[in-house]
DNA sequence: AATGTATTGGGATTTTGTCCCGATATATGA
DNA sequence: TCATATATCGGGACAAAATCCCAATACATT
Protein backbone atom coordinates (compact mmCIF):
# COMPACT_ATOMS: atom_id res chain seq x y z
CA UNK A 1 0.00 0.00 0.00
CA UNK A 2 1.54 3.39 -0.95
CA UNK A 3 0.05 6.48 0.85
CA UNK A 4 -0.54 9.99 -1.01
CA UNK A 5 -1.21 13.19 -0.10
CA UNK A 6 -2.06 15.95 -2.68
CA UNK A 7 -1.31 19.46 -2.14
CA UNK A 8 -2.98 22.16 -4.46
CA UNK A 9 -5.42 25.03 -4.52
CA UNK A 10 -7.47 23.85 -8.08
CA UNK A 11 -9.83 21.50 -8.04
CA UNK A 12 -9.61 20.24 -10.94
CA UNK A 13 -5.57 19.13 -10.11
CA UNK A 14 -7.07 18.00 -6.66
CA UNK A 15 -9.61 15.47 -8.47
CA UNK A 16 -7.97 14.63 -11.43
CA UNK A 17 -4.83 13.64 -9.82
CA UNK A 18 -6.69 11.46 -7.13
CA UNK A 19 -8.63 9.67 -9.34
CA UNK A 20 -5.79 8.46 -11.45
CA UNK A 21 -4.17 7.47 -8.66
CA UNK A 22 -7.34 5.96 -7.64
CA UNK A 23 -6.56 3.44 -10.72
CA UNK A 24 -3.89 1.31 -9.17
CA UNK A 25 -5.37 -0.61 -6.07
CA UNK A 26 -2.40 0.02 -3.98
CA UNK A 27 -2.69 3.74 -4.06
CA UNK A 28 -4.67 5.49 -1.19
CA UNK A 29 -5.11 8.78 -1.32
CA UNK A 30 -4.73 10.08 2.33
CA UNK A 31 -5.72 13.35 2.29
CA UNK A 32 -6.07 16.50 -0.07
CA UNK A 33 -5.32 20.35 0.54
CA UNK A 34 -5.59 23.15 -1.04
CA UNK A 35 -2.85 25.44 1.14
CA UNK A 36 0.33 24.34 2.00
CA UNK A 37 -1.14 25.43 5.61
CA UNK A 38 -3.57 23.10 5.69
CA UNK A 39 -1.10 20.47 4.42
CA UNK A 40 1.77 21.10 6.78
CA UNK A 41 -0.58 21.07 9.90
CA UNK A 42 -2.12 17.92 8.90
CA UNK A 43 1.86 16.52 8.25
CA UNK A 44 2.99 17.64 11.73
CA UNK A 45 0.37 15.71 13.56
CA UNK A 46 -0.30 12.79 11.00
CA UNK A 47 -0.25 8.97 12.66
CA UNK A 48 0.17 7.22 8.64
CA UNK A 49 3.20 6.69 6.87
CA UNK A 50 2.88 8.89 3.78
CA UNK A 51 5.20 7.27 0.98
CA UNK A 52 4.71 10.62 -1.14
CA UNK A 53 3.18 14.25 -1.36
CA UNK A 54 2.24 15.67 -4.79
CA UNK A 55 2.92 19.76 -4.26
CA UNK A 56 1.92 22.84 -6.25
CA UNK A 57 4.35 25.63 -6.22
CA UNK A 58 2.12 28.28 -6.90
CA UNK A 59 -0.81 28.46 -3.94
CA UNK A 60 -1.33 31.61 -1.82
CA UNK A 61 -0.25 31.42 1.57
CA UNK A 62 2.81 30.16 2.21
CA UNK A 63 3.43 28.32 -1.19
CA UNK A 64 4.60 25.23 -2.42
CA UNK A 65 8.47 25.65 -1.77
CA UNK A 66 8.13 26.95 1.91
CA UNK A 67 5.76 23.83 2.68
CA UNK A 68 8.15 21.78 1.37
CA UNK A 69 10.83 23.05 3.27
CA UNK A 70 9.33 22.89 6.01
CA UNK A 71 8.01 19.21 5.22
CA UNK A 72 11.90 18.26 4.63
CA UNK A 73 12.98 19.98 7.33
CA UNK A 74 10.58 17.93 9.83
CA UNK A 75 12.01 15.02 8.00
CA UNK A 76 14.26 14.49 5.36
CA UNK A 77 13.77 12.13 3.65
CA UNK A 78 10.24 12.56 2.81
CA UNK A 79 9.25 11.92 -0.93
CA UNK A 80 7.89 15.21 -2.40
CA UNK A 81 7.06 15.73 -5.77
CA UNK A 82 6.34 18.71 -7.57
CA UNK A 83 3.66 19.78 -9.87
CA UNK A 84 3.75 22.81 -11.89
CA UNK A 85 2.25 24.72 -14.54
CA UNK A 86 5.51 26.89 -14.61
CA UNK A 87 7.86 25.02 -16.81
CA UNK A 88 10.08 27.59 -15.15
CA UNK A 89 13.29 26.18 -15.05
CA UNK A 90 14.18 28.91 -11.96
CA UNK A 91 11.58 27.02 -10.43
CA UNK A 92 12.32 23.38 -11.04
CA UNK A 93 16.41 24.62 -10.06
CA UNK A 94 15.03 25.62 -6.46
CA UNK A 95 13.15 22.76 -5.79
CA UNK A 96 15.88 20.33 -6.62
CA UNK A 97 18.17 21.96 -4.61
CA UNK A 98 15.10 21.85 -1.85
CA UNK A 99 15.71 18.29 -1.83
CA UNK A 100 12.48 17.12 -3.64
CA UNK A 101 12.03 14.00 -5.61
CA UNK A 102 10.66 14.82 -8.47
CA UNK A 103 8.98 17.87 -10.75
CA UNK A 104 6.10 17.16 -13.20
CA UNK A 105 5.35 19.50 -15.92
CA UNK A 106 1.56 19.42 -15.59
CA UNK A 107 1.31 19.59 -19.07
CA UNK A 108 2.76 15.80 -19.29
CA UNK A 109 1.74 14.83 -15.96
CA UNK A 110 -0.32 11.91 -17.80
CA UNK A 111 2.82 9.84 -19.28
CA UNK A 112 5.12 10.79 -16.35
CA UNK A 113 3.19 10.15 -13.04
CA UNK A 114 3.66 6.85 -12.16
CA UNK A 115 7.05 6.78 -13.78
CA UNK A 116 7.77 9.52 -11.12
CA UNK A 117 6.80 7.90 -8.65
CA UNK A 118 8.48 4.65 -9.34
CA UNK A 119 11.47 6.83 -9.00
CA UNK A 120 10.68 8.63 -5.75
CA UNK A 121 10.15 5.63 -3.98
CA UNK A 122 13.84 4.38 -5.48
CA UNK A 123 15.01 7.19 -4.00
CA UNK A 124 16.00 8.77 -7.80
CA UNK A 125 15.02 11.86 -9.05
CA UNK A 126 12.98 12.56 -11.71
CA UNK A 127 12.12 15.60 -13.94
CA UNK A 128 9.78 15.26 -16.91
CA UNK A 129 12.02 15.26 -19.98
CA UNK A 130 10.87 18.16 -21.84
CA UNK A 131 11.99 20.31 -18.95
CA UNK A 132 15.11 18.61 -18.60
CA UNK A 133 15.94 20.60 -21.81
CA UNK A 134 14.88 24.01 -20.37
CA UNK A 135 16.84 23.11 -17.86
CA UNK A 136 19.93 22.03 -19.83
CA UNK A 137 19.73 25.30 -21.99
CA UNK A 138 19.28 27.20 -19.13
CA UNK A 139 22.41 25.92 -18.11
CA UNK A 140 24.70 26.61 -20.66
CA UNK A 141 23.24 30.47 -20.39
CA UNK A 142 24.04 30.65 -16.67
CA UNK A 143 27.70 29.27 -17.06
CA UNK A 144 28.35 32.29 -19.96
CA UNK A 145 26.47 34.26 -17.16
CA UNK A 146 28.52 33.18 -14.48
CA UNK A 147 30.86 35.02 -16.69
CA UNK A 148 30.11 38.55 -15.87
CA UNK A 149 31.57 40.14 -13.12
CA UNK A 150 29.24 42.09 -11.34
CA UNK A 151 29.66 45.49 -12.83
CA UNK A 152 28.92 43.64 -15.51
CA UNK A 153 25.67 42.34 -15.04
CA UNK A 154 24.47 45.20 -12.94
CA UNK A 155 24.56 46.47 -16.57
CA UNK A 156 23.26 43.86 -17.98
CA UNK A 157 20.32 44.12 -15.41
CA UNK A 158 19.47 48.00 -16.76
CA UNK A 159 19.73 47.33 -20.03
CA UNK A 160 17.14 44.69 -20.37
CA UNK A 161 15.21 46.44 -18.38
CA UNK A 162 14.35 48.85 -20.70
CA UNK A 163 17.13 51.54 -20.05
CA UNK A 164 19.04 53.75 -22.49
CA UNK A 165 22.43 53.38 -22.30
CA UNK A 166 22.81 56.87 -21.50
CA UNK A 167 20.13 56.48 -18.84
CA UNK A 168 22.21 53.80 -17.86
CA UNK A 169 25.44 56.00 -17.26
CA UNK A 170 23.86 58.74 -15.42
CA UNK A 171 22.21 56.16 -13.06
CA UNK A 172 25.93 54.42 -12.34
CA UNK A 173 27.26 57.88 -12.77
CA UNK A 174 30.35 56.14 -15.04
CA UNK A 175 30.78 57.54 -18.58
CA UNK A 176 28.93 56.42 -21.44
CA UNK A 177 32.10 55.40 -23.44
CA UNK A 178 32.03 52.37 -20.21
CA UNK A 179 28.76 51.42 -20.80
CA UNK A 180 28.99 50.85 -24.41
CA UNK A 181 32.36 48.76 -23.70
CA UNK A 182 30.63 46.78 -20.96
CA UNK A 183 28.03 46.14 -23.25
CA UNK A 184 29.94 44.95 -26.02
CA UNK A 185 31.58 42.58 -23.76
CA UNK A 186 28.37 41.35 -21.83
CA UNK A 187 27.31 40.55 -25.96
CA UNK A 188 30.60 38.50 -26.65
CA UNK A 189 30.67 36.88 -23.18
CA UNK A 190 26.85 35.60 -23.80
CA UNK A 191 27.86 34.70 -27.71
CA UNK A 192 25.03 37.20 -28.44
CA UNK A 193 24.91 38.98 -31.45
CA UNK A 194 21.83 41.79 -31.64
CA UNK A 195 20.18 43.48 -28.79
CA UNK A 196 16.72 41.00 -29.12
CA UNK A 197 19.08 37.70 -28.39
CA UNK A 198 19.67 39.98 -25.50
CA UNK A 199 16.21 40.40 -24.45
CA UNK A 200 15.27 36.81 -25.15
CA UNK A 201 17.97 35.40 -22.83
CA UNK A 202 17.17 37.71 -20.43
CA UNK A 203 13.66 36.34 -20.56
CA UNK A 204 14.16 33.22 -19.47
CA UNK A 205 17.13 33.70 -17.70
CA UNK A 206 15.46 36.42 -15.66
CA UNK A 207 17.82 38.70 -15.72
CA UNK A 208 15.59 41.23 -13.91
CA UNK A 209 15.48 41.14 -10.11
CA UNK B 1 -30.45 18.57 -16.50
CA UNK B 2 -27.49 19.89 -18.32
CA UNK B 3 -25.32 17.85 -20.40
CA UNK B 4 -21.61 18.11 -20.75
CA UNK B 5 -18.70 16.43 -23.22
CA UNK B 6 -15.06 17.02 -22.24
CA UNK B 7 -12.26 16.23 -24.97
CA UNK B 8 -8.69 16.82 -22.98
CA UNK B 9 -5.92 14.94 -23.73
CA UNK B 10 -4.68 15.38 -20.44
CA UNK B 11 -6.46 12.63 -17.68
CA UNK B 12 -6.00 14.71 -15.23
CA UNK B 13 -8.39 17.69 -16.43
CA UNK B 14 -10.37 15.45 -18.19
CA UNK B 15 -11.28 13.84 -14.41
CA UNK B 16 -10.63 16.66 -12.84
CA UNK B 17 -13.32 18.95 -14.38
CA UNK B 18 -15.51 15.93 -14.51
CA UNK B 19 -15.64 14.92 -10.69
CA UNK B 20 -15.87 19.20 -10.17
CA UNK B 21 -19.53 18.88 -12.62
CA UNK B 22 -20.53 15.89 -10.62
CA UNK B 23 -20.68 18.41 -7.76
CA UNK B 24 -24.19 19.55 -9.20
CA UNK B 25 -26.79 17.75 -9.00
CA UNK B 26 -28.00 18.44 -12.22
CA UNK B 27 -25.28 18.70 -14.48
CA UNK B 28 -24.30 15.30 -16.27
CA UNK B 29 -20.93 14.25 -18.31
CA UNK B 30 -22.05 12.15 -20.94
CA UNK B 31 -18.56 11.40 -22.18
CA UNK B 32 -15.02 12.88 -22.25
CA UNK B 33 -12.58 11.99 -24.95
CA UNK B 34 -8.95 12.40 -25.06
CA UNK B 35 -8.57 13.53 -28.91
CA UNK B 36 -10.93 15.83 -31.19
CA UNK B 37 -11.35 12.56 -33.61
CA UNK B 38 -13.24 10.69 -31.21
CA UNK B 39 -15.24 13.55 -30.31
CA UNK B 40 -16.00 14.65 -33.21
CA UNK B 41 -17.25 11.12 -34.26
CA UNK B 42 -19.04 10.93 -31.70
CA UNK B 43 -21.10 14.18 -31.49
CA UNK B 44 -21.78 13.35 -35.34
CA UNK B 45 -23.81 9.93 -34.38
CA UNK B 46 -24.86 11.75 -31.06
CA UNK B 47 -28.53 10.70 -29.93
CA UNK B 48 -28.48 13.25 -26.35
CA UNK B 49 -28.55 16.51 -26.35
CA UNK B 50 -25.30 18.03 -25.49
CA UNK B 51 -25.41 21.57 -23.47
CA UNK B 52 -21.71 22.28 -23.29
CA UNK B 53 -18.85 20.65 -24.40
CA UNK B 54 -14.95 21.61 -22.68
CA UNK B 55 -11.97 21.57 -25.40
CA UNK B 56 -8.32 21.48 -25.25
CA UNK B 57 -6.74 23.19 -27.54
CA UNK B 58 -3.45 21.35 -28.01
CA UNK B 59 -4.27 17.87 -28.78
CA UNK B 60 -2.56 15.15 -31.05
CA UNK B 61 -4.28 14.96 -34.49
CA UNK B 62 -6.67 17.58 -35.32
CA UNK B 63 -6.86 19.93 -32.29
CA UNK B 64 -9.35 21.82 -30.46
CA UNK B 65 -9.39 24.61 -33.27
CA UNK B 66 -10.32 22.20 -36.18
CA UNK B 67 -12.67 20.22 -34.03
CA UNK B 68 -14.58 23.08 -32.47
CA UNK B 69 -14.84 24.03 -35.91
CA UNK B 70 -15.88 21.12 -37.35
CA UNK B 71 -18.79 20.81 -34.75
CA UNK B 72 -19.89 24.64 -34.71
CA UNK B 73 -20.41 23.76 -38.39
CA UNK B 74 -22.42 21.05 -37.95
CA UNK B 75 -24.51 23.07 -35.10
CA UNK B 76 -23.75 26.72 -35.15
CA UNK B 77 -25.76 26.94 -31.87
CA UNK B 78 -23.34 24.35 -30.20
CA UNK B 79 -21.85 25.59 -26.94
CA UNK B 80 -18.00 25.02 -26.46
CA UNK B 81 -15.74 26.26 -24.12
CA UNK B 82 -12.07 26.59 -24.47
CA UNK B 83 -10.09 25.64 -21.81
CA UNK B 84 -6.48 26.37 -22.46
CA UNK B 85 -2.95 25.85 -20.14
CA UNK B 86 -2.08 28.59 -23.15
CA UNK B 87 -2.83 32.49 -22.23
CA UNK B 88 -1.95 33.30 -25.63
CA UNK B 89 -4.06 36.27 -27.08
CA UNK B 90 -3.79 34.76 -30.51
CA UNK B 91 -5.43 31.64 -29.00
CA UNK B 92 -8.46 33.35 -28.03
CA UNK B 93 -8.80 35.52 -30.70
CA UNK B 94 -8.99 32.54 -32.92
CA UNK B 95 -11.74 31.09 -30.44
CA UNK B 96 -13.48 33.71 -30.16
CA UNK B 97 -13.56 33.92 -34.33
CA UNK B 98 -14.78 30.66 -34.28
CA UNK B 99 -17.41 31.77 -32.22
CA UNK B 100 -16.45 29.70 -29.09
CA UNK B 101 -18.81 30.45 -25.88
CA UNK B 102 -15.77 30.95 -23.51
CA UNK B 103 -12.37 30.80 -22.75
CA UNK B 104 -11.01 29.38 -19.61
CA UNK B 105 -7.74 29.70 -18.49
CA UNK B 106 -6.60 26.48 -16.99
CA UNK B 107 -4.73 28.47 -14.22
CA UNK B 108 -8.25 30.05 -12.55
CA UNK B 109 -10.60 27.40 -14.26
CA UNK B 110 -12.49 26.38 -10.85
CA UNK B 111 -13.15 30.26 -9.47
CA UNK B 112 -14.68 31.04 -13.41
CA UNK B 113 -16.01 27.48 -14.03
CA UNK B 114 -19.47 27.95 -13.16
CA UNK B 115 -20.00 31.17 -14.64
CA UNK B 116 -18.53 30.18 -17.78
CA UNK B 117 -21.43 27.27 -18.16
CA UNK B 118 -24.02 29.89 -17.16
CA UNK B 119 -22.47 32.84 -19.27
CA UNK B 120 -22.86 30.19 -22.26
CA UNK B 121 -26.33 28.94 -20.96
CA UNK B 122 -27.44 32.57 -21.37
CA UNK B 123 -25.80 33.11 -25.21
CA UNK B 124 -23.28 34.83 -23.38
CA UNK B 125 -19.39 34.76 -24.02
CA UNK B 126 -17.18 34.22 -20.65
CA UNK B 127 -13.25 35.26 -20.68
CA UNK B 128 -11.43 34.55 -17.51
CA UNK B 129 -10.50 38.45 -16.26
CA UNK B 130 -7.06 37.40 -16.57
CA UNK B 131 -7.31 36.67 -19.71
CA UNK B 132 -9.44 39.63 -21.01
CA UNK B 133 -6.38 42.41 -19.91
CA UNK B 134 -4.02 40.31 -22.08
CA UNK B 135 -7.16 40.74 -24.72
CA UNK B 136 -7.17 44.42 -24.05
CA UNK B 137 -3.33 45.09 -24.37
CA UNK B 138 -2.47 43.33 -27.45
CA UNK B 139 -5.75 44.84 -29.15
CA UNK B 140 -4.56 48.36 -28.34
CA UNK B 141 -0.95 47.45 -29.69
CA UNK B 142 -2.87 45.98 -32.47
CA UNK B 143 -4.56 49.20 -33.78
CA UNK B 144 -0.98 50.70 -33.83
CA UNK B 145 0.07 47.59 -35.70
CA UNK B 146 -2.58 48.38 -38.22
CA UNK B 147 -1.23 52.21 -38.74
CA UNK B 148 2.11 50.59 -40.19
CA UNK B 149 2.35 50.34 -44.12
CA UNK B 150 3.41 47.03 -45.29
CA UNK B 151 7.14 48.17 -46.11
CA UNK B 152 7.33 49.25 -42.02
CA UNK B 153 5.79 45.85 -41.18
CA UNK B 154 8.18 44.23 -43.45
CA UNK B 155 10.97 45.98 -41.45
CA UNK B 156 9.43 44.95 -38.54
CA UNK B 157 9.17 41.66 -38.69
CA UNK B 158 12.84 41.29 -39.91
CA UNK B 159 14.33 43.84 -37.10
CA UNK B 160 12.32 41.55 -34.32
CA UNK B 161 13.53 38.31 -35.82
CA UNK B 162 17.28 39.17 -34.73
CA UNK B 163 18.54 40.80 -38.16
CA UNK B 164 20.95 43.78 -38.23
CA UNK B 165 19.67 46.82 -39.71
CA UNK B 166 22.64 46.51 -42.46
CA UNK B 167 21.61 42.99 -43.17
CA UNK B 168 18.04 44.05 -43.43
CA UNK B 169 18.97 46.19 -45.74
CA UNK B 170 21.24 44.07 -47.75
CA UNK B 171 18.29 41.19 -48.02
CA UNK B 172 15.43 44.40 -49.01
CA UNK B 173 17.79 45.87 -51.88
CA UNK B 174 17.71 48.94 -49.91
CA UNK B 175 19.60 51.63 -48.48
CA UNK B 176 20.33 51.14 -44.69
CA UNK B 177 19.60 55.10 -44.88
CA UNK B 178 15.65 53.81 -45.52
CA UNK B 179 16.28 51.21 -43.03
CA UNK B 180 17.07 53.15 -40.25
CA UNK B 181 14.31 55.65 -41.24
CA UNK B 182 11.78 53.34 -41.38
CA UNK B 183 12.47 51.83 -38.01
CA UNK B 184 12.26 55.07 -36.30
CA UNK B 185 9.11 55.72 -38.10
CA UNK B 186 7.79 52.84 -36.73
CA UNK B 187 9.39 53.30 -33.08
CA UNK B 188 7.26 56.71 -33.14
CA UNK B 189 3.68 54.77 -34.59
CA UNK B 190 4.02 52.17 -31.44
CA UNK B 191 4.36 54.84 -29.33
CA UNK B 192 8.20 53.15 -28.37
CA UNK B 193 11.01 54.54 -27.02
CA UNK B 194 13.28 51.92 -26.51
CA UNK B 195 14.07 48.20 -28.53
CA UNK B 196 13.43 46.55 -25.41
CA UNK B 197 9.94 47.40 -25.58
CA UNK B 198 9.93 46.88 -29.35
CA UNK B 199 10.93 43.28 -28.64
CA UNK B 200 8.77 42.73 -26.20
CA UNK B 201 5.75 44.04 -28.45
CA UNK B 202 6.87 41.59 -30.74
CA UNK B 203 6.81 38.94 -28.39
CA UNK B 204 2.65 39.19 -26.99
CA UNK B 205 1.77 40.11 -30.82
CA UNK B 206 3.74 37.46 -32.56
CA UNK B 207 5.48 39.89 -34.93
CA UNK B 208 7.22 37.25 -36.31
CA UNK B 209 6.08 34.92 -39.38
C1' DA C 1 -5.50 68.41 -62.27
C1' DA C 2 -5.10 68.08 -57.33
C1' DT C 3 -4.71 65.90 -53.02
C1' DG C 4 -3.22 62.07 -50.18
C1' DT C 5 -0.30 58.49 -49.02
C1' DA C 6 3.53 55.22 -49.67
C1' DT C 7 8.21 54.67 -50.75
C1' DT C 8 12.78 55.84 -51.07
C1' DG C 9 16.85 58.14 -49.48
C1' DG C 10 20.09 62.42 -48.70
C1' DG C 11 21.95 65.92 -45.04
C1' DA C 12 23.35 66.79 -40.61
C1' DT C 13 23.82 65.41 -36.01
C1' DT C 14 23.65 62.35 -31.99
C1' DT C 15 23.75 58.04 -29.98
C1' DT C 16 25.52 53.36 -29.77
C1' DG C 17 28.69 49.77 -30.74
C1' DT C 18 33.37 47.74 -31.52
C1' DC C 19 38.19 46.86 -30.71
C1' DC C 20 42.37 48.05 -28.81
C1' DC C 21 44.82 49.98 -25.25
C1' DG C 22 46.40 52.21 -20.79
C1' DA C 23 45.76 53.52 -15.71
C1' DT C 24 44.29 52.02 -11.13
C1' DA C 25 42.74 49.23 -7.62
C1' DT C 26 42.30 45.03 -5.27
C1' DA C 27 43.01 40.60 -4.47
C1' DT C 28 45.65 36.19 -4.28
C1' DG C 29 49.17 33.07 -4.32
C1' DA C 30 54.14 32.05 -4.18
C1' DT D 1 56.42 41.35 -0.04
C1' DC D 2 56.46 41.01 -4.76
C1' DA D 3 54.36 39.30 -8.88
C1' DT D 4 50.44 38.08 -11.28
C1' DA D 5 45.58 37.97 -12.08
C1' DT D 6 41.24 40.13 -12.36
C1' DA D 7 37.99 44.00 -12.09
C1' DT D 8 36.94 48.61 -13.09
C1' DC D 9 37.08 52.74 -15.64
C1' DG D 10 37.45 55.23 -19.77
C1' DG D 11 40.09 57.43 -24.05
C1' DG D 12 41.08 56.96 -29.30
C1' DA D 13 39.50 55.88 -33.58
C1' DC D 14 36.05 54.23 -36.33
C1' DA D 15 31.75 51.96 -37.74
C1' DA D 16 27.02 51.30 -37.23
C1' DA D 17 22.59 52.85 -35.96
C1' DA D 18 19.14 56.31 -34.79
C1' DT D 19 16.80 60.88 -35.17
C1' DC D 20 14.64 64.59 -37.49
C1' DC D 21 13.82 67.26 -41.41
C1' DC D 22 13.13 67.42 -46.07
C1' DA D 23 12.66 66.28 -51.17
C1' DA D 24 11.65 63.34 -55.30
C1' DT D 25 8.90 59.96 -57.26
C1' DA D 26 4.97 56.93 -57.83
C1' DC D 27 0.26 55.77 -57.64
C1' DA D 28 -4.39 55.92 -56.43
C1' DT D 29 -8.56 58.64 -55.44
C1' DT D 30 -11.41 62.30 -55.73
Amino acid sequence: MINFLIVDDHDIIQNGLASLLKTRPHYHVINTFSSGEEAYRFYSTKKENIDIIFMDITMAGFGGFETTKRILKRNPKQKILIMSMHDNPLFIERAIDLGVSGYLSKNDITQDLFTAIEYALNNKIFISPSLKKIIENKKLNDKKIQSLTTREIQILKMITKGKKLTETAEILNLSKKTIANNISIIKSKLDIETDYELFALSKTNEITE
